[in-house]
DNA sequence: GTCGTATATACGATCAAGCATATATAATTC
DNA sequence: GAATTATATATGCTTGATCGTATATACGAC
């Protein structure tokens, strides 16, 4: 990964996103739909947001038939992975992220992740 | 401290208020005046800056005669210092933020910084 | 091919944050 | 007191980021 520091935070300021990350790294990987419902805002939002961290080689995607998994790019250097785990770590004691992990958790027929490349 | 993730990523979103953090976090404790000698900028910018910083309690001030010596709080709670700590640590091996701590180094009559509280 | 679901992108509007200039406040020295 | 140095703040402008709506693309089932 090529990312700067600034453009690291610039890429986290934002509660979307930093939400995006948070069930990311808890979830490890997760479709769009996913993160739309857990979020509780509409698609295309997600999906801007989703683009901007994958532009900045914080999280990658694959496709699995009509879905598209993001995780965190696990290629990280070191200083970005620091950041991005002590920023979750804060993150999870914060009520306003927690209500995302208890709606995906109630979330109906979640799609089947067969974790195949 | 009571600052949220969300507040302290938008106070480091900006790349003044980087540098400032990166020379405080190298030298301790500086008045304005080498901070604004140091990133060669205005010094009302670097007034804004820094008192964005003070109000999200990253830095505290004090007065030392007609000097302003400000340093990061050390009363950061653990995730806020490690994020810190990671973003300087990537930092220091960008070469925009090198030219800073060597324009430092040869700032000439620096004040002396008693360190009296 | 059409239809339905999943995801991405384009567009125009709005809003927040930074900027430089100018000015205000505070301390020191005379 | 006036003058100088150090620092902070106010003002008006500009730029960039986010928003919701609308639309486009991709895949699977039929």
């Amino acid at each position: 990964m090529t990312i700067s520091v600034q453009l690291l935070i610039q890429a986290l300021n934002d509660a979307t996103r930093l939400r995006c990350l948070q069930l990311l790294q808890r979830e490890g990987e997760m479709c769009v739909c996913e993160i739309t419902y857990a979020l509780d805002v509409i698609q295309p939002k997600v999906s801007r947001h989703l683009a901007i961290l994958k532009e900045n080689e914080i999280v990658i995607d694959r496709r699995n038939g009509q879905w598209i998994y993001y995780k965190l790019n696990p290629a990280m250097p070191d200083w970005a992975s620091k950041i991005l785990a002590a920023a979750c770590d804060g993150i999870s004691r914060e009520p306003q992220f927690k209500t995302d992990r208890t709606r995906l958790d109630k979330m109906p027929n979640r799609p089947v992740n067969s974790h195949c490349a």
